[in-house]
DNA sequence: GGTGGTTTTGCAACATAGTAGCATTTGCGC
DNA sequence: GCGCAAATGCTACTATGTTGCAAAACCACC
């Protein structure tokens, strides 16, 4: 529609992964690269909304799924049905979760692998493991 | 319906708590307790029907949450949208999980409890962590 | 810059998971 | 046995996610 002056590290990314530039696409990926925390598709949603982004619900999900499936972003499952995302900023999301349980929010954070490599069972093929901290995050837990 | 010559131990377990001891409570807990992983509503259900006990979808979904209120049960969050439940064997549900990625099992991994305590940025409180390791289980494993 | 093929979008309908309200039943104290 | 409160079962509803297909957009090529 107008010329693009403004080259968001986003496109480049999306071009990377032998995907389309297209406005969706960029918008959802500049969101998720704006957010500190985790997602949901409603709250991507809203955001795609605020910016004026013409959306609709199937091709964020679909979107969503193509960046997963591409290694751009990661989706985790939380307390309740609603699927989270967020950017994978290294390669492999071996990194651990913190749900803050009073506000609900869920941060990604980076560097805090701890040693995972327990004693299992036998038979048992570890693939990844993935940690989830609940508690309180700093915001909910200075009004406590 | 008959007299209870078989006092299974799921009532005295729902009697500890309070609860009324009724036909889906028990009959639940007593699934609960034979099954060495975690499971889903449906699996809970197909099994109560597989009992002859008449039972409902909605029931079942608050039987599951009274055992989850009162300590008896626990529930996570999938990778999916299912939510799985199972019994809590010690007080608190602080053991890990392991969700094998080829059959969708999750089994519980009792007394593996790795240190956790890891640095957390600052600010942050806390109150559990939750493990769930992927991979594939020893049944999925060898038929590899 | 135009054209064509393929991807992506958007729409509608469907599928599944979980919830709410309310009348009826049932467990349990009395 | 009686009565009350808790638990069940029913219908309907909301939320989340999926599938199929036609229209539009993106990109390669000319």
């Amino acid at each position: 529609m107008s010329d693009h002056t403004h080259p968001s590290p986003a496109e480049s990314l999306i071009a990377a992964q032998g995907g389309r530039i297209t406005r969706t696409r960029v918008a959802v990926l500049d969101i998720l690269l704006a957010a500190e925390q985790s997602l949901t598709h409603d709250e991507i949603g809203v955001a795609l909304d605020d910016k004026g982004i013409k959306h609709d619900r199937v091709t964020l999900y679909r979107t969503l799924d193509w960046l997963v499936e591409s290694g751009v972003a990661h989706k985790m499952a939380g307390d309740d049905r609603a699927r989270r995302f967020g950017v994978a900023a290294s390669g492999p999301h071996e990194h651990a979760h913190f749900h803050c349980d009073r506000c609900g929010k869920v941060v990604c954070l980076e560097g805090l692998q701890p040693a995972v490599a327990v004693n299992l069972p036998g038979g048992y093929q570890l693939d990844r493991a993935e940690l989830v901290l609940h508690g309180a995050c700093p915001t909910c837990g200075k009004g406590a």
